[in-house]
DNA sequence: ATAATAGGCAAGTAATTACTTGCATGTCAA
DNA sequence: TTGACATGCAAGTAATTACTTGCCTATTAT
């Protein structure tokens, strides 16, 4: 599985994205803590956030017998440039060159 | 299913990310056009593109027996706002607040 | 030492998703 | 008008994914 394959499929569960506006509220918290918020058994928060571990989206750290989560946001740097930037570049040069010839330029 | 999700979802999958890169490559495209590049049988072409459509990342237009199909990347610029935007910008703070201290600002 | 806490592992089930096959309909060209 | 072409619809299967239950291990506090 590609890595942007990883990223999609990470991203593409209401759950997970959950959890991660939970780490982006609080950085740092254990599993215990993320899963008071999410209605849901332990083992399906623990799942979740292995997939996002795999996508890279979150990074973990071990403290004595707890697991501490940390939000990872570079790779979704990676979807803006592959997915959001490139689509995008064509309608955003298409308003400025309309803006300049309104202005008056030479579009 | 919101928005966000419909959005998300749509984008998890290769085949479906491939039919929006060949939208890109050429627009307005029929179903058949599509067919020829993806190994896969015309029905689920047709699935994939009514997910691509739920999530208005895909629009079509009927011309006779065709069926066009026009990629609409606006819904992307959703995902820059909610997703990527959001979740870079204290890293980005960071960094320009580390770049100005590096070059003799006040950080 | 022992009880409570934090988390891991594995199997099983339910639900969803991807994909296919077969047939039907509408459109166009000869 | 008939044949080829473009697409639609529906049911069925295979594969994947989400979620749960039950039990096990490690760490911490009393």
């Amino acid at each position: 599985m590609s890595d942007a394959d990883l990223l999609f499929k990470a991203l593409a569960d209401k759950g997970r994205r959950k959890l991660l506006d939970r780490l982006y509220a609080q950085d740092s918290q254990t599993l215990s803590e993320l899963c008071r918020h999410l209605a849901m058994t332990r083992q399906g928060v623990t799942q979740h956030l292995a997939v996002l571990e795999a996508a890279s989206l979150v990074a973990v750290q071990r403290r004595g017998r707890e697991k501490l989560h940390f939000l990872n946001p570079v790779p979704l740097q990676q979807i803006y440039d592959r997915w959001i930037y490139k689509f995008e570049k064509p309608r955003l040069k298409a308003l400025s060159s309309l803006k300049r010839r309104l202005e008056g330029g030479q579009g």
